[in-house]
DNA sequence: TTGTGTTTTATTGCCTCC
DNA sequence: GGAGGCAATAAAACACAA
């Protein structure tokens, strides 16, 4: 961008004017760089001075007139190893204000930024190049950190989720196992009654009246989580064994104590048994609608076994 | 002083555009 | 086909700890 440099010329005036104009090159510069009279160094900057540590008192530019040569000078200069030098700290300012103001380099910008810096218009386009992909670098890492700070919110959002519906799930378990206890002890004390013909009083139903069991709520749940499939209970499903099963009605859990003893049943009795325990094995009777949080086809509580998601553990 | 890691300058090769 | 950009790389310059 040609104004960028124009934008500049003040701040580069000023700056060559506070340069300490060392003697100029060889007039071998100008074979090297056409008609500028600025030294070229043979693509290098050579007006670097030669001790350590005082890059900030280097010149700036090569002198423009000639007339100011110093023979000395001329000679080391021609002595000088071909080396690479680096730029001056105020032509790297320089450079970095243009770069600032645009950082593509138009041939006609190109030009005048050598020509004012005293390099050849190669070297300026290099250092444009080299600038660039410094920027870019550095873009990268900025974009990285702010992918790395989004990603960290977003992660820590999710982990507090998981907690919270690990949290659900845990409390609807414990409260399905509460209820599917209740059911069973009221299916016993049924038929305890039932058998004993008011001989005795089945302690649960003392302790448990039929009044506050029918008040027991009857749990509904959304539709989008009833749509879930409800092979967890289901006795036809391969999960009927697995482990959430298991942990809602273990052996010697209470209802292990309703399989009734079938020893005396014929072999059919008892394969017609079996097979009939295998849908309901372990299962209360759900027919009172206290209880009827399973129906058929109803949801399980949104689990879903084969969901990995599902099991504590598998975090 | 020296070894080592980093930064800067410059080259090379490939690609795209006009 | 030449000019210019970019990625990869080399190598000099530099910084710094031991």
């Amino acid at each position: 961008m040609a104004g960028g440099a124009s934008a500049s010329a003040s701040a580069i005036t000023t700056l060559l004017q506070n340069q300490r104009v060392p003697p100029p090159p060889p007039s071998d510069a100008f074979f090297l760089s056409g008609s500028s009279p600025f030294l070229g160094s043979r693509a290098m900057v050579s007006f670097e001075d030669a001790h350590r540590g005082n890059r900030l008192n280097r010149p700036f530019f090569r002198s423009i007139d000639p007339d100011e040569n110093g023979e000395d000078d001329l000679e080391d200069y021609f002595h000088q190893p071909e080396k690479k030098r680096r730029l001056t700290v105020e032509q790297v300012q320089f450079l970095e204000k243009s770069f600032e103001v645009e950082n593509k380099l138009e041939p006609d910008r190109k030009i005048q930024l050598a020509k004012d810096l005293g390099l050849q218009p190669r070297q300026v386009a290099i250092w444009f190049q080299n600038r660039r992909a410094r920027w870019k670098t550095k873009q990268l890492e900025k974009d990285y950190e702010t992918l790395q700070a989004s990603f960290n919110t977003l992660k820590s959002d999710y982990d507090t989720l998981i907690k919270e519906r690990n949290d659900l799930k845990a409390e609807v378990l414990n409260l399905t196992d509460k209820l599917l206890h209740k059911g069973n002890e009221k299916e016993s004390s049924e038929s305890s009654s039932k058998s004993s013909q008011g001989l005795f009083q089945n302690p649960i139903a003392d302790s448990v009246s039929e009044d506050e069991v029918s008040r027991v709520p009857i749990p509904t749940w959304p539709e989008d989580i009833c749509s879930v499939k409800s092979d967890m209970f289901d006795s036809e499903s391969p999960h009927y064994t697995d482990a959430a099963h298991s942990s809602l009605l273990e052996p010697g859990d209470s209802s292990y104590a309703f399989e009734p003893d079938h020893s005396d049943l014929s072999q059919d009795e008892e394969d017609n048994l079996s097979k009939s325990l295998l849908s309901t094995r372990n299962y209360p009777k759900l027919e009172n609608s206290d209880y009827a949080i399973l129906p058929p086809n109803s949801c399980n509580f949104g689990f879903h076994a084969e969901d990995p998601a599902f099991w504590p553990w598998s975090y």
